[in-house]
DNA sequence: AGAACTTTCCTTTTT
DNA sequence: GGAAAGTTCT
């Protein structure tokens, strides 16, 4: 979601995307007290799973299991729950929801409101006290909070993201001289990879490098020291990764003393996508409540797309089995989103599977229409055919809103893209780089940051290094000064002392002329002397020379700038600002005209990964090639391979009405010394053999290939316009 | 010594 | 278009 879409959204909570579910929409005879009425929509399945102990909401039954298949109103399912505890007279103050993106929460508890809301007439207002719903990561971090002081956190920690994190991890690398190795040590962003997947799935560094890395196993040793001094910095530095936000909780909650309260807060929980948690999660999950009384997971064990995490599948099958009695278990197998041909092609896919899956999709949607395998000449012509397909659409009344192209990597659409813009066709395009992995804004952020909490190194190191003529070693003096200088005093005394550290700096000669302006700032932001939303003015505004000094494109990132400070006014604090921006990040990006008004159409471009839980009525899946669908990346193993193929089954189950999967014969490879064209030939991925054809519809397009031949005339012609330039271009240099 | 510039290689998916 | 190693400049 581009940062302006995002704050908009705030302002029209209305989402694009409407499962059609019937119960969707209320039948007009609500009566407040006549709960057979607003659930009577809902089928046998759904129902059962909406009123599952739902009698006694001060005293929840064991522990419940959903498994709702590909549109099963898994969403709509859930939503009904909640919103049914508390007509019953559950304290959504009490319930905890758990969902897979902020995204995910804000339309769940939209949802909740409404349903709760039409039940229950003029008490609706109960509904909006679901105050504890979003991931496991903002939840966590709002805990750590709370507890800080009891677990001996230092309650203004900040959080690194991914690459923040990846940049201690090199910092710490650098110290511990594993940079200069005669053999190359691994790289910052794979130590942090290693890293966080032993402590995402809990297994040993051996295993792990066993299994995902094993071209690192011999520096075993080393990275165990690397990873011990990794931690031995965050700690020193009160920062957290996202890693941290699970590992302190789930420590927290194993801990009597606070697991006690921390059990007693919620007497509901439930958890979205519970087919992608990790293990770390899952522990949570049974610290909070071990005997799974008031526990609900809903997931599809089909749909499990983030095993690369560390999730595993594991978490689901098991479930039950983790209670006595075992948890109650409610399947949804009935599908309202796609039409029956797109259903049974899906179904065919999953069913290749070297692992059965739990159910079987079913519809009455009826179509004569089957997905349709579209085999074209190369990318551009992928990209002619997509907009050719989707302005068709648009003629017939479908909105572009209601249209998706999803692809497997985000570099996948760049051709499309560019035929997008050539086309004038607006698009908004989810997942892949992150407008915050930008330097300009990590600049900005950096400086924050850096106020925020004066131990954060990695943030320290990056703003000092702006000024010209500070480098490394350099920036390693101002902060060793900085923190001497804080001792381990609390807070405020820190904050107070570094302004005089920084003054009484002798920055480098070229350093001189910047310097003084910059302790101004620091020492003004420290001291919090400007309020909040204008000192990301303030902010920016020092920075602006910095940017013009030394990015061309200056102008472009200023406005990205000026995009992010509109932002920052929608934050309450700078504390908020940067927690909810590094867990729950803007994930869209859109052409360079910038942000299309909320109220525009545009036509929608997503990861495979980025589209979970979405739908849409016209979908395309680029690149239906071996090499993009699966990876290329992930064939090393029965189980990644078996990942790729739910990715692709994810993304044929996103279509309502009609589906078109694009295979390219030819491939251009990238990556490779410029405009070279190199190009490897390409066939259909794996994961639709040839005895599935009989499900799609396969042709070739253009269907009728027009080799528009130059006559005799016109080849004369060329030929004599060719000698004429010739000429022309040598005169040039006469 | 340390900053700044140059060359070479690589490019999944995300909280 | 970015990251890391290598090279040149101050």
């Amino acid at each position: 979601m581009d940062i302006q879409y995002a704050s908009s959204r705030q302002r029209h909570p209305r989402s694009e995307s409407t499962v059609l579910s019937v119960a969707e929409s209320p039948p007009s005879s609500y009566s407040g007290t006549d709960s057979a009425a607003w659930l009577a929509k809902l089928n046998d399945a759904q129902r059962e799973a909406v009123e599952y102990g739902a009698d006694s909401p001060n005293a929840p039954p064991g522990a419940l299991l959903v498994i709702a298949g590909a549109g099963s109103g898994k969403t709509n399912t859930l939503a009904h729950r909640v919103a049914n505890l508390v007509v019953k007279g559950a304290d959504p103050r009490r319930i905890l929801l758990l969902t897979f993106s902020r995204r995910a929460a804000l339309e769940m508890t939209r949802r909740v409101t409404r349903i709760a809301g039409a039940a229950l007439g003029t008490r609706a207002a109960l509904a909006q006290g679901l105050t504890w719903s979003g991931t496991f990561h903002s939840v966590g971090a709002r805990l750590l909070r709370e507890y800080a002081d009891l677990i001996g956190l230092a309650p203004a920690f900040t959080i690194n993201d991914r690459e923040d994190s990846a940049d201690l991890m090199n910092l710490v690398r650098h110290e511990l001289g594993l940079s200069a190795k005669e053999r190359r040590f691994p790289a910052k962003g794979t130590c942090f990879a290693i890293y966080s997947r032993v402590v995402n799935t809990g297994a040993s560094l051996t295993e792990v490098l066993n299994s995902a890395f094993p071209w690192c196993r011999e520096w075993e040793a080393d990275l165990r020291m690397l990873f011990a001094a990794y931690v031995d910095a965050k700690q020193k530095q009160s920062v957290l990764d996202y890693d941290d936000l699970l590992l302190y909780w789930s420590h927290m909650a194993a801990e009597p003393a606070i697991a006690a309260d921390l059990s007693a807060r919620f007497d509901h929980v439930l958890v979205d996508e519970y087919q992608d948690t990790n293990r770390l999660q899952a522990s949570i999950l049974l610290a909070l409540k071990p005997d799974g009384r008031g526990l609900t997971v809903v997931g599809d064990d089909a749909q499990s797309i983030y095993s690369f995490r560390g999730a595993t599948v594991r978490n689901i099958l098991d479930f039950p089995a983790h209670f006595n009695p075992p948890a109650k278990q409610i399947t949804l197998e009935r599908n309202y989103r796609s039409t029956g041909p797109i259903l049974a092609a899906s179904n065919a896919v999953i069913e290749l599977a070297s692992e059965r899956y739990t159910k079987n999709l079913w519809t009455d949607k009826a179509s004569a229409q089957r997905p349709r395998l579209v085999t074209v000449a190369d990318e551009a012509d992928q990209a002619r055919y997509i907009v050719e397909q989707v302005l068709e659409a648009r003629e017939q009344g479908m909105k572009l809103k209601s249209q998706a192209v999803l692809f497997r990597a985000a570099h996948h659409s760049a051709a499309l893209e560019i035929e997008l813009t050539r086309r004038n066709i607006p698009f908004v395009k989810f997942g892949g780089l992150k407008f915050l992995d930008s330097v300009h804004v990590k600049d900005v952020l950096a400086v924050l940051r850096w106020a925020e909490n004066p131990r954060d190194r990695v943030a320290g190191f990056r703003v000092v290094q702006l000024l010209p003529g500070v480098g490394p070693a350099t920036a390693a003096k101002v902060l060793d000064e900085v923190v001497a200088r804080a001792g381990t005093g609390n807070p405020a005394d820190i904050v107070h002392s570094v302004g005089g550290a920084l003054a009484a700096f002798t920055p480098p000669a070229r350093a001189q002329e910047d310097w003084h302006p910059f302790v101004k700032l620091m020492s003004s932001v420290y001291g919090r002397q400007t309020p909040w939303p204008a000192e990301f003015e303030m902010v920016r505004r020092w920075y602006e020379p910095h940017l013009e000094r030394n990015h061309e494109d200056a102008t472009i990132r200023h406005a990205d700038l000026l995009q992010m400070e509109s932002i920052a006014g929608t934050y309450a604090s700078r504390e908020r600002f940067l927690t909810e921006l590094t867990l729950d990040p803007p994930d869209a990006t859109s052409d360079e005209s910038g942000v299309p008004l909320i109220d525009e159409d545009y036509l929608i471009l997503s990861t495979i990964h980025s589209a979970k839980g979405q739908e849409w009525r016209n979908v395309f899946v680029l690149n239906g090639v071996d090499g993009c669908i699966p990876s290329d990346l992930g064939t090393g193993s029965e189980e990644e391979i078996d990942e790729e193929r739910r990715l692709l089954y994810v993304a044929m189950t996103r279509a309502k009405e009609d589906l078109h999967i694009v295979v390219p014969q030819r491939f251009y490879v990238h990556n490779q010394t410029h405009m070279g064209d190199r190009h490897v030939w390409a066939s259909r991925t794996r994961f639709i053999p040839a005895h599935l054809m009989p499900l799609f519809d396969a042709y070739a397009w253009p269907c009728v290939p027009v080799p528009s031949a130059p006559t005799a005339a016109g080849l004369a012609g060329a030929a004599q316009a060719k000698i004429e330039i010739g000429a022309r271009l040598r005169k040039m240099w006469d």
